[in-house]
DNA sequence: TTCCCTGCGTAAAACGTTTGAACTTTCGCT
DNA sequence: AGCGAAAGTTCAAACGTTTTACGCAGGGAA
């Protein structure tokens, strides 16, 4: 059943057929302006009646070009099914696919890394470049790609100090318009929750702490959790530990709005109000965000044309268009009715 | 950058190194018995020496194989971040990894139908076969494919009367487990929320009612309304509209979790409680269920493992091990803490 | 010795395109 | 008419494998 005995047409039918050499139908097919229209009509209409399409594996051969990108991601689980990671993928294959691209998915598994996938699906032509979303600080073999000649783009990550492509949101400014935004509601005891398994997320984490520490609030007052998962589970139990040690806390900032639902949730067990009690804010903007109770304050960082983007400039290091790809994404603030004015401190 | 000069190694070269023609070299990577245990040992050492990728496209242009599954979703909104579809890829994924087949991914978007994409896709060899999750009543263009030598898989939906292969939780099943469940509790005024451009849900619903019916109860005590999307918000207008209507509903069935969700939270809106005053039970089990506020009672159908199954029973098919698959596997009944009995007729 | 078999390898023809170089036709210009 | 350039078309060599049919050596049987 798996191969059609049935010949299928190809590029010879069509040439014989119009009594035209190969190479003819060939440039036809390919654009290219050496062929007169007459002759170009002719091969068309034929290609039309007899239904014929390219077989890319052939192209490929000799183009070199597979029209495939390789969309890689971290090896979670459930990573498929959270909204983050949905969509970028959609914003990807959105872009890809004007450009005639097809997505070729996967995920850095063990054997994936073992056996050096990651190169050799670039390698053997399966792809023509390959964007990973959110890779970690663990995941040094990506540094391998500074010696490649393969097109690699990392999407909401980077190492530092490195020369890998990246595009990602600005996880500093985050930082900061997160960290005024709770400040000015007057917010002095804030507790954070924080993927430290990320170069974006520990940059979030230190320029939050340096800008509350600039307003002069002491280190003390700003316990933080740090969380490899980034789910709803771990920001219920990091709540909780933070609320264990600091039950003063006015205030929580989750890495993402997962956590931040996870948080609320905790909260709301404990009978504390949001944002009466404590004050949670969230980020990415995911589109539950709106949908939660109360709705979430959170930093809006818009992910699908984030995977647009990434996927444009993929292709634009793939055609020569760019040499390399160093880009940061504004975030901004999206208020709802998580986050309110602090709490006149009961204690003391 | 993106077309390395650099001479890539070749079979020939690994032949040339071994002093063995390169057919030799082909029947060794191939694991051919023909060849002696020494020759493969020395080519094998060669091979890993010069580290050696074979050249993907010059493999599938000769075996007419692209070691490529496409798996294709429909063009839902955000489709992608729906953990419903998440699951079952990751699932395919896994399945495919082990056999070596890489996942293209792609989306029924107009242009896909259109212009025959879905076909194409499978003709000029970018896939070996297809798996299409939660295809819908329109997308009758699937039909096309009874006429066709290439590998189709529908999963979780099917056609009546087409010999398309499919692999789907059994709904009608799982409606009768449902509505038992309902009615155990007391329930004679129940509302439904179901997706009505599938076969499946309309299965659901057909089955649903029956049960219901068959146990006296009249069909003006058993609205339902149909939606398109499943997700949050229409659960959450859905519930609206019944109740808006039937206010003495004691029970909601949803056709999935996402809007017995949606449900719940127009419910909590208006400060009626779950399930003392109204019974929600959705249907998939996804992993939010648990975390919801009352915890979901649903239907658990393991959707990692359909997906891991789907993609087994499309290489069976490929691989000419089956001929057709019409599988359904069985939902069970998973009850939290949002339904219980029904509350005393108040009205009358 | 002849013949065949078996075990191991190889030669060569695919697979269906693209692409630079070469070839032919057309056409403008003197 | 003659010539060269431009325009249009074709030739043939890739691209890197797989695979079929065949070659060859050595060994046992007749």
């Amino acid at each position: 059943m798996a191969i059609p005995r049935s010949k299928n047409i190809t590029i010879k039918e069509i040439a014989a057929q119009c009594d035209v050499s190969p190479s003819t139908v060939s440039l036809v097919l390919n654009n290219s302006p050496k062929i007169k229209a007459s002759t170009r009509d002719r091969v068309m209409k034929m290609v039309d009646k007899l239904d014929y399409q390219p077989n890319q594996m052939a192209r490929s051969l000799v183009s070199r070009r597979s029209k495939c990108l390789s969309v890689t991601v971290p090896n979670l689980a459930h990573v498929f099914s959270d909204v983050y990671f949905g969509e970028i993928i959609s914003g990807i294959y959105q872009e890809a696919n004007l450009s005639g691209y097809k997505i070729l998915l996967d995920i850095a598994q063990e054997k994936f890394i073992g056996d050096k996938e990651y190169l050799n699906i670039l390698r053997n032509r399966r792809a023509d470049g390959m964007v990973y979303i959110a890779s970690t600080i663990e995941d040094r073999f990506l540094l391998e790609f500074e010696e490649q000649p393969y097109p690699l783009l990392l999407v909401n990550h980077y190492f530092p100090g490195s020369q890998l492509n990246y595009i990602s949101v600005d996880y500093k400014k985050a930082a900061k318009l997160a960290a005024h935004h709770l400040l000015e509601l007057g917010h002095r005891k804030i507790g954070l929750i924080i993927g430290t398994n990320t170069f974006t997320g520990l940059d979030f984490r230190d320029t939050f702490l340096e800008v509350c520490e600039g307003r002069g609030i002491e280190k003390k007052d700003l316990p933080w959790c740090g969380v490899k998962d980034w789910d709803e589970q771990e920001g219920y139990e990091m709540a909780k530990k933070l609320l264990a040690r600091h039950p003063d806390l006015t205030a929580i900032m989750a890495g993402n709005d997962r956590m931040a639902i996870g948080a609320i949730r905790y909260l709301s067990n404990m009978n504390l109000r949001v944002p009466e009690d404590v004050s949670v804010m969230g980020m990415d903007d995911i589109p539950s965000a709106r949908y939660t109770t109360p709705g979430l304050s959170t930093l809006h960082m818009d992910l699908f044309r984030l995977g647009e983007l990434s996927c444009r400039h993929l292709l634009n290091l793939l055609e020569g268009k760019e040499s390399e790809c160093h880009e940061l994404k504004e975030p901004h603030l999206v208020l709802r009715e998580s986050t309110g004015p602090a709490k006149p401190d009961s204690a003391s």
